[in-house]
DNA sequence: TCAAAATTGACCGCATTGGTCAATGTTAAT
DNA sequence: ATTAACATTGACCAATGCGGTCAATTTTGA
């Protein structure tokens, strides 16, 4: 399973190589097509494998919590723990938007908007707006925020190590950034 | 040229095809093959004119101005203007990072670090931190300033138009994010 | 007018592709 | 120990796409 997303992550559908899937999965191809019919029905399966990881996510966060900065370390570390059983899923779904191969674009389409968009207002939802400064642009400091999660996103993946407890660090270090942006964008 | 580039820059080295590109660029195979002994004599020279590419923006940049943000400001415009000219120059040279084809990567590595880590530090250089707060973790601070860079990079890239002049209104809408930063960060 | 330069695309041998299938190995209940 | 259902294997296939060639054609400029 990880090997396929991590090829089809890398090369897109078309150029996606089962060959080098079995490679690095080491099975035979023998038994790849034995559970799957064809490279389009393990693609389709992993769509929608990604699609219910998505969902777990939603499952896990604490949408009682309506201070914004606090909502978003709690995404940020839901998010990391399912990095670590399944590396490649968000890339992948990241991914999934720029995808154009005719066979498969359809399909990933039907699903992405509802999943996606749905998703992002539903994280923004309830949140307490009111300890936002008057004279802020709200627009462009959720920019900022958006731009400093995905960045401290990414380097918090880096840093996390094989056998790694993820969670206290990685939150005790958000927050010291949060505390920064806070000090610009809080009354 | 620009072709090549996409292509390369999609595919890595290996799997770049010269047909895609001779495709893509409206040209026969054989005038390519014209011009370029082979595939790898090509991307040799596009990894050359890159590296060179960066020493053009170093060139332009204004190493008097002492301000962070209006230095690092001045950058992005840079970028932006050379970004219209050669569209995949900049994602083109973060991919070379992680290009591993046996065949190429001894080329890339040698001159890589000297043109990036030397320029990097000489963005930074000069700079007035004196205008920073003391209680602030500076760090901190720039990494989320990095990541705003990158993010309003993306943004304005995305938002520019054919034709469009690249200049005063993306300077401009950096400074109202600038704005919002400083607040935090400086005295 | 004509030689030099530029451009073309059919063509080549070869590697890799997605997918098949007869043979073999493994499992667990009898 | 026997058996039958299931799992796994990798050599094999036709098809496609690869990097690269080159004789033939077109374009160029003196």
């Amino acid at each position: 399973m990880n090997a396929a997303l991590k090829e089809f992550l890398k090369n897109g559908f078309d150029k996606a190589s089962t060959n080098e899937m079995v490679k690095e999965a080491e099975i035979s191809k023998g038994s790849l097509f034995n559970y799957f019919q064809n490279k389009k029905d393990l693609y389709l399966y992993l769509v929608d494998y990604a699609y219910q990881i998505i969902d777990k996510v939603y499952e896990r966060i604490d949408f009682t919590e309506r201070d914004l900065f606090k909502r978003l370390g709690n995404v940020g570390l839901v998010k990391l723990q399912i990095q670590k059983q399944s590396p490649h899923i968000f890339d992948f779904l990241t991914y999934l938007i720029h995808e154009d191969s005719e066979e498969v674009k359809d399909v990933i389409d039907q699903k992405y908007n509802v999943v996606f968009k749905e998703g992002l207002t539903k994280i923004y939802e309830n949140i307490d707006y009111s300890k936002f400064r008057e004279d802020i642009d709200v627009q462009k400091a959720m920019d900022i925020l958006t731009w400093t999660m995905v960045g401290f996103g990414e380097k918090a993946r880096s840093e996390i190590k094989p056998f790694d407890e993820v969670g206290e660090k990685q939150l005790r270090d958000w927050e010291s950034y949060a505390e920064i942006l806070k000090r610009s964008f809080y009354k």
